[in-house]
DNA sequence: AAGTTCATGCAACTGAGTTGCAAAGTTATT
DNA sequence: AATAACTTTGCAACTCAGTTGCATGAACTT
């Protein structure tokens, strides 16, 4: 069986073709991708259907998805043993110049101390400024 | 004068009568709120006029936006001091029951360590759960 | 084989945000 | 006060991400 095929069916995905393909490109990123994006790494591309794929793969936890405030949600793998908990949650970085939006996964969210009767579910952090690559 | 032309004019907008209501409405809120919903407070409202008032007031430092995920931009006044440095930032709080995002004024963003070559101009950092009213 | 369930493809739609342009209002100049 | 220059507002049209309904097709179950 495929190493992929494993990847999916380990969070309860069916592994049709389409998943195995969308699984393969998103591995094949080193910055978070949106569903227009994706798209466009098809020759003919179902929006429907690859929009079906990510909230799927989503739901059950194979990739997270980053609101980075560009207007469109990027989406990255999550690590094999990630269950998307506060805990598991990372920094992510959008640069200004070339638009890439990048999983710092070695820098984790940092803890917040809420106001009293106020209790936390999730935390989306985005910090924006030039990346590395545009500092060359 | 009026207070709130005084407000407009240290930050360098010229009070016409839609500016001054728009900052009234918004003085009003406890939370943030989108264009839509500032749209809303008005019978007849010109969407575009309330577009580019929000805009001029955020280029001029008058209100902060927040992208909370919703897949609207919320908006808040700033303090009169804030120069939206990352240092005068706050955390954001969307609650997942009301829906409703507030300004964590109290809370200041935490700072983050950057890898290498990485430089921060700006961070938005909302925390996602349940807020003190609707524990209620 | 027939039935059931799930995935895909297509079309149509929603809703936030944005732009161009003309009209109205404001401010400066003569 | 009249004119010119500039700014704000109103309207219409549009873009684009995301989403839904429904029909078709594939896979799996009995
Ligand atoms: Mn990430
Ligand atoms: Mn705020
Ligand atoms: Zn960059
Ligand atoms: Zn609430």
């Amino acid at each position: 069986m495929k190493k992929s095929d494993e990847r999916l069916k380990s969070r309860n995905i069916k592994p049709t073709a389409m998943r195995e393909l969308v699984l393969k490109i998103l591995g094949e990123q080193d910055v978070a991708i949106s569903l227009p994006e994706l798209e466009q790494k098809f020759e003919k591309a179902e929006r429907t259907t690859l929009y079906r794929t990510l909230k799927t793969f989503e739901e059950n936890k194979l990739i997270h998805s980053i609101d980075d405030g560009t207007g469109s949600v990027k989406y990255a793998l999550c690590n094999e043993t990630c269950q998307c908990h506060p805990k598991d949650l990372h920094v992510h970085f959008l640069c200004s110049k070339c638009k890439q939006t990048y999983c710092l996964n070695d820098i984790p969210v940092p803890s917040v101390n809420l106001p009293t009767h106020f209790t936390l579910e999730n935390i989306n952090m985005v910090v924006k400024g030039i990346c590395s690559n545009c500092h060359k």
